[in-house]
DNA sequence: TATGAATGAGAATTCATTCAT
DNA sequence: TATGAATGAATTCTCATTCAT
């Protein structure tokens, strides 16, 4: 009379979890739905009951990760005021994300770049997988931080843009270094190395 | 060397060539041998009288980018002797590469990193695709440049290997964001700016 | 009869009618079991605690339509004695059975064609789904009506085997093409027609 | 140097032949590319060298299967003139094209007209495969032979329409009965005595 | 040497059926 | 009795690689 219950919720996400460890190990071309199955301790169909097709499982993972990063900003940066402060918090919660054992499917990153930039010049509409927004949402964040900071006489007349880039950028290349040695060194210690040596460069001194 | 065999080479590095094309705008996995013959003008089959596999074409295919980057940067620090000048010229050999219009693969690098996180704990001794060893080969040099600068007084005492992760990083960084969106910045000058910004925070005042 | 068993009965026949419709619709091979749980407004489950399986469901769908098809045509001729009568109704009874504004599934028929030919080699004894013995039954009917039209001189010697045939095929072949386009004849007219034509063909004149 | 020759066309047909045998014998949904590969004994991925999938070579079926009725129609009627003459060459020439020892695939004409039935309804554009489009034109061929018959008074003022499908449809039934019983009847016979029934119906006395 | 026709291993996806609740 | 979540066998289609010419 009552139907089985599952937590229909619980369960798509440990699937979507499992999706993103594969992902990040071989790649989405190389992720079989087998592979996935096997790893979420599932069947190859159960999938299926979930997600419509290997493509929507990768969307939905970039989704996933892309708010997970921005909780994770919002969260650090929420009850700051001081520029410079928002700069290194920004910074900081990039490696959080990032340097938590916990995670062990960051190298999806990598996987989202690749797919990224493949498909960057497509203009669907329904595109749910973009990761130039994503970059252009973060460029706006910091730019707006800068901005402030200039305004309030405390950053020098800099070039907001390039400076901008060159944040996220160098936080995105530490971590591909990073990520192919852990060892190497600290990406939070690193991290706090590289905000000191950008905000030295812009600061009004 | 005897005529056949400059051709040989000659027709082998068409093929590379136009297999970069092809790695670059769809991945390893979706490039298909028949996209590259097409590229090639050749036929499907003559593509394995030069080479075994598709895997092997990936290797080449990251040799000849690696040797080409690493031949840009040789030329362009060769006789230079100021820390701060070699500093400039590493980004600028970067950028350079990048920003050529002759080359239309440079998107290929996000499938090398893709590739090289995906294989970067495998230990295979013929390794011939090793992303992890070209870092660390150009955090060696930045870092050599790093210690000179330090040693006759330039530079301050800082953490040379976090700086010059930083600064691969960096532009790594750039360069994703600016190929996602050419006309958002112009490369030159970004590095510029950025190896500007990072020898401000370096530099003993 | 108990009403269990009644309830049992009813809630066969409304799985039944549900199939026939999604068959009618779908073909056998293209009908998914959910199609028919969904239309018959239950569990996917459920069928299966009223059929064996998708091939039970057909076969008796079969049985199903024969005996609905059957019992019309007795009714029909039932109390008649003159074989041109009895001809005329019985050409009648078919158009009726599909003239029915109320059955919702009488492309079925093309379905039962397309399997009954596909099996008609088969010899299993367990052959409840038997096209072959269906037609050769009417044709039986058929063939007594003629015989007895001949015995008192009101039909030509004819071949009753192929006129029997040609009757019932007519039907059929009048049927396929009024389902593919009903506004294009009335079938109950084209039937009087039909039967009006042969009659003339093999009566005395 | 010289690429292998290989007549593609013949290949392509042979493919076509082995499909059309397998839809026979099976139906659509189940005719598995691999007995088609089996039974024109070439490689299953061979298939789609010559076919884009499994419902491009139905289609292809359906469209060959038409061309060979049409022309043999065609061929039959070519210079009659005498309407009644050319009503039972048509009939003739369905015979003709079923009675045929060396085609083993006519029972796929079922296979169309399930398959027919089930997308009469769609509107696709693109619909090569159309068989209410088909009975359209073999009833305005035979509507046309019946009108010249009557305006050269030598049939009588019957509804055309009615008529011709019924001529169509009893072929199409005799067919369909013959097929499961080829031993019942001589489809040729049958076809003749159904043409001489029909036309005695229709002919002014 | 060059070619592209042929191939089959392998991957995504579907769905009848089972079974725990 | 009723259910629908779970499953894996089966099927379509893809593509790197082979090989006859």
């Amino acid at each position: 009379m009552s139907p089985k219950l599952v937590d229909k919720k619980a369960k798509k996400n440990t699937i979507l979890k499992a999706a993103m460890k594969i992902f990040a190990q071989k790649g989405t071309a190389n992720a079989k739905m087998s592979d996935i199955a096997k790893e979420a301790n599932i069947g190859k169909g159960t999938i299926y009951e979930y997600f419509k097709s290997k493509e929507e499982i990768f969307k939905e993972s970039f989704n996933y990760f892309q708010d997970e990063l921005e909780s994770n900003i919002a969260r650090h940066i929420f009850k700051l005021t001081d520029p410079e402060e928002k700069l290194k918090a920004f910074i900081h919660s990039f490696a959080d994300v990032f340097d938590d054992e916990k995670i062990d499917y960051i190298e999806i990153i990598f996987v989202f770049w690749a797919e990224g930039i493949r498909h960057h010049e497509e203009d669907k509409i329904e595109k749910i997988f973009d990761l130039k927004k994503m970059y252009s949402e973060y460029r706006k964040l910091i730019i707006s931080i800068l901005e402030e900071g200039i305004k309030i006489g405390k950053f020098k007349d800099i070039d907001t843009l390039v400076i901008a880039s060159v944040l996220i950028g160098a936080m995105d290349g530490l971590i591909l270094q990073w990520i192919m040695d852990k060892n190497l060194f600290s990406l939070k210690k690193s991290a706090e190395i590289l905000a000191d040596t950008i905000i030295k460069g812009i600061k009004k001194s």
